[in-house]
DNA sequence: TATGGCTTAGTTATCGTTTTCTATCGCCTG
DNA sequence: CAGGCGATAGAAAACGATAACTAAGCCATA
């Protein structure tokens, strides 16, 4: 009987044994191939080469083990899939916190460019602990990520340096790839993808920008120096500042957690010790925003009294009134990028550091909040 | 030989063997159990339960295993693991743009609670479009996610609630489980589990503290009725309207989508036809935002001239001048909210609409941008 | 009419892990 | 001293899917 039809799920003689497992619309759990093959009287590779479609069949074979599968609302099993050969398509993600404007962006860009290629991404967020951020590539390596993404600054430590290395090697020979993304490199020989931004040129750029509008007395707002990002920026600004021949000040340097809240509640104490300066390089938006709040509530005007930057350029900026002149960072850019690099390159562990190494360039983006230092010196 | 201290990996007689797979220093792919037995010169199984843990081993024999788990830098196969029973201690989350506050806000939420209870967090992204949206679901399934959590509002059509109907009872069936949040249940008997906000209760409240400050013209603005999300919050408008027996003018809705920029320019042209409004209700507060930079483009006051709500309460609102006085939402919460429900009832398939519906509580936050209206009537 | 090739399907092995199920040893108890 | 039990370890099966073989028809060609 080569072609029938199959009014009835077809009913071949005596071997029939159409319910093994009872009336199978009560099964629990989902429908295998397996079931499918039962279903549709053939065998279970048969039913595999019809949802792969590489492998010649018989049209009514065909007709028939489809209708099974809708039948049966069959849906493959990803974790079967992956044992058997290829990976399980999926990028993995770690960052601090979803709710960062600058994360959100970065995860965006990677999200995107990742199910452009038919990848699932897999999100861990780390809180900014090391050791989260380790634990947490290490569950990454057990689901066979094709690339481990990690994203954002870090105190960069030996401690961290160390296993950082040692993750990326792992997972190098497992045949994945860790990639930082604004962070820098681990040093010689470590088979890693960075994707940096020019971070310290961007600080450069805003600082300079401040000084070439007259200001001396620049205080750097925001952030720790045992952070990567802000000691990049901190560079940026020690730089300008020394091209510029202005002294260095310990004490225009003040830490501040990267939120309004604790940027608010710093630049209140600052402006009630000393108003000796007379601009404001907040290290992020949201610093910016929190100093804005203080300076505004202290009776300052911004630009007037005293100008004001910050770093990242999020969309939130332009609520901001002054409007903050930024230094725009292409997150999005980024995380595309990141999962292009780790792709592409995926298998061919010849490469070592360096090879994929990408700067991203940044620039300044002027709006209102820069003026003239005020004439006499309002401190 | 009981208990060979193996200061070299234990070398059995002329079985040794040491080197099936060559130098396995150079190994491609990780270290499976089968390398480390072998390294460790034990089987597959002893190797599993001391990584288990949960099957006596002797002391010695431990030992070497983990000697060699060490030495090979051993990392498990989620995938093997998952096929063998216990699914994969995953929690899906399909939203449609990471870049929003709120969805942000939600999937912090969700990955929070998902990794306190040892899930990992697969992330989708739909950019609001229902097919890929479904799409995502269907990957989700393929990866046997614990629970598939869809956030936020949807165009809600006959031919949506069909398919994810079917969706539903087919994650159902396979033990798995469907969470809308912050979007309404799919009718009686669907198995979702339903996490929402009162959202027209939200609606209601702000309508009316803009109707007890005296104003009779309020603009609602943003959005679209045919979302979800806007709807409930254009009922709890009407609602309030009705209570306070002002009649409802169709004139005075005004769409926008959810975004700064044109929430920007629809005000702008908004405004440029018919100053006819005492105050504006903005869907969302980022909306607001937009609307508030046209108003005071336009030169009007804000309280002043036109008072102006918002809704969402997400931190940027508090960059807004006059401080944005909105309804909170606990996005978050119900980011938790959903991956318990989903988690702890998971299985028990009795269950059906109803059971799983929780709805949080939304309040309206206080500040400044909303006062009576001017005397005269500025319009 | 034999031979070879094409088409189609079924068999078998495999991925890495966990879970039975067996088997061996040593020792205790009656 | 035999029966049995606790401790330990290996062997075998299973999870679901796929790829590499193998086999059975059938047609065409020599």
């Amino acid at each position: 009987m080569p072609d029938v039809p199959s009014a009835h799920p077809i009913t071949l003689g005596p071997v029939t044994n159409d319910f093994p497992e009872g009336a199978d619309s009560k099964r629990r759990g989902r429908a295998t191939l397996k079931d499918v093959a039962h279903r549709a009287g053939v065998s279970v590779p048969t039913v595999s080469r019809v949802i792969a479609g590489n492998y010649p069949v018989a049209l009514s074979t065909k007709r028939r083990v489809e209708k099974a599968l809708r039948e049966l609302d069959y849906v493959a099993n990803t974790h079967a899939r992956a044992l058997r050969g290829h990976g399980a398509g999926t990028v993995a993600l770690v960052l601090q916190d979803v709710r960062g404007e600058a994360f959100a962006q970065f995860a965006h860009g990677i999200e995107e460019e990742a199910s452009r290629r038919g990848r699932l991404c897999l999100l861990c967020v780390s809180g900014g602990d090391p050791d989260r951020e380790l634990q947490a590539v290490h569950l990454m390596r057990q689901q066979g990520a094709e690339a481990v993404i990690v994203i954002g600054g870090v105190v960069d430590d030996e401690a961290y340096r160390r296993r950082m290395s040692e993750i990326a090697r792992s997972l190098d020979q497992a045949g994945s790839r860790l990639v930082l993304c604004g962070r820098p490199p681990l040093g010689e020989g470590v088979p890693v993808t960075v994707v940096e931004y020019d971070n310290e040129g961007g600080a450069y750029a805003v600082t300079s920008r401040l000084l070439a509008a007259g200001h001396r007395r620049i205080l750097l707002f925001g952030g720790d120096v045992a952070h990567t990002t802000s000691a990049q920026r901190f560079a940026g600004y020690r730089r300008a500042l020394t091209d510029y021949g202005v002294p260095y000040e310990k004490d225009l340097v003040v830490k501040a957690a990267f939120d309004r809240g604790d940027a608010y509640l710093r630049m209140r104490e600052r402006l009630a010790a000393a108003r000796d300066f007379t601009s404001v390089f907040a290290l992020t938006d949201v610093v910016a925003a929190g100093a804005l709040r203080a300076l505004t509530e202290a009776g300052l005007q911004v630009p007037g009294d005293v100008s004001l930057v910050g770093y990242d350029d999020v969309p939130p900026a332009t609520d901001l009134r002054p409007l903050l002149t930024t230094v725009h960072v292409p997150y999005e850019d980024m995380g595309r990028t990141a999962v292009r690099l780790a792709l592409d390159h995926r298998g061919d562990s010849g490469r070592v550091a360096g090879e994929g190494h990408v700067l991203l360039g940044t620039h300044v983006v002027v709006r209102d909040s820069v003026a003239p230092p005020p004439p006499a010196g309002t401190a």
